[in-house]
DNA sequence: AATAATATTTAGTTTTAAATAAAATTTTTC
DNA sequence: GAAAAATTTTATTTAAAACTAAATATTATT
């Protein structure tokens, strides 16, 4: 078994490796570990051949450690939709919790509830879940604050690591899946003024930065 | 939070504390680790004040010991009723799962099943199950190799170690609750021959000495 | 009561995982 | 090509959890 460490500087990889390699540095800062650290996990992620370790020039998963990676991304986020559908969680719990249990349920639990949701689409906070066979789905959006005014657009996902934050978008209905007018937005980074069911609201830049949206289009996804 | 397997000897001497103390030997047992080993760890439990320890003559949960004992028995027991009757787990294989997933569950998460189950009394396997506040609730049985013939009894709880023998018992229908008459027992630890749902059937001492059984009474508990 | 057998503890190591700081090296930037 | 930044190496550290072998305590046996 890999340890949850493992699994986690894997998740963190996977997160990072969009444009290629991932740095040290990059690493190190988003799990907020020395970079020495980061290098010595590194060979033991390569000499597992979990990952492809270049000294100096960055770290790309292998094919096997992309099938981990996914494997946990997985069920974290079922587990997340679970908990919050079948064990009435609320939303700005979800998180904690499925980071922790991701590592230890097994396979058969992640399928079982699987089958349970109908093999879900979506996490409570927008993400793709991978398929068992590992694909992952994925979609366009931007974040809130750089839509232009005018634009009608829908709430595709939401960034799950700050609880508060979530709580509080909750609390205004400003889930996935929520239809929206862009009517006004202040300058120099100010607040967005939008309006959905019927009603105007206004969303601080830091928290439009945080909400990330597509394009209207006739059919609705998920 | 309390490892693994702090965790997992805290519930072997609660398992193992019945009559007063328990000995070194008798941990190092259940657990299989060496004696050496046992001491080692029940000094670190005794500064953690989770055991009375008095060298050379055994050991005893404290208050808060077993306050966090019967906490993971709770997990344990609440985790597998949940994943035979809500995950559709099979018998032989919840306790192994439970095993696991009990250590890392929120009390939350314990609470939320709990309450979707209905506070049930007892796990699938017939064990009580203790309430949130602590209370473990208990009854005197005995196994089926010891009941005389013409008894009529109710199987009141499996041993949920041996997950082929369960498989088995499950199989053959014989689960917590039913109602058997013994018609029969071989001389020199022969096989029980008992009558339940109009059939005869035998059962061989080995197994027998499993299933643990009451004498009837008119209600039928759980 | 002395001795033998058994149980237990102590002392000293081992393993493994995961981290660190400081120094050395490589890469990048200016 | 020098300075700055990133990265690796080296040498330690911490911690949990186990082990063996030797020492000691308890208990059972004669
Ligand atoms: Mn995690
Ligand atoms: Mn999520
Ligand atoms: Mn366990
Ligand atoms: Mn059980």
């Amino acid at each position: 078994m890999l340890s949850r460490s493992v699994q986690d500087y894997l998740k963190t990889i996977f997160k990072l490796q969009e444009g290629g390699a991932v740095s040290t540095t990059e690493i190190s800062k988003e799990l907020k570990v020395s970079g020495a650290s980061v290098t010595g996990m590194l060979k033991r992620l390569s000499a597992m051949e979990l990952v492809d370790y270049n000294s100096y020039k960055g770290v790309k998963l292998t094919e096997k450690g992309k099938v981990v990676s996914l494997e946990i991304i997985r069920h974290h986020r079922l587990l997340e939709l679970y908990l919050k559908d079948h064990l009435e969680f609320s939303l700005e719990k979800v998180h904690e919790e499925a980071c922790r249990l991701e590592h230890y349920i097994s396979e058969e639990f992640a399928d079982k509830i699987d089958d349970i949701m109908g093999h879900p689409q979506f996490d409570p906070h927008g993400h793709p879940i991978p398929t068992k066979s590992g694909v992952l789905s994925e979609f366009e959006d931007k974040p809130l604050n750089e839509v232009e005014v005018g634009a009608n657009i829908q709430i595709k996902r939401l960034s799950d690591t700050d609880s508060e934050l979530l709580a509080y978008l909750e609390e205004m209905g400003l889930m996935p899946g929520v239809q929206l007018t862009v009517l006004e937005k202040a300058p120099f980074n100010g607040p967005v003024t939008v309006k959905f069911a019927n009603e105007e609201k206004i969303i601080g830049n830091e928290i439009a930065k945080n909400i990330f949206v597509i394009m209207n289009c006739d059919e609705i996804p998920e």
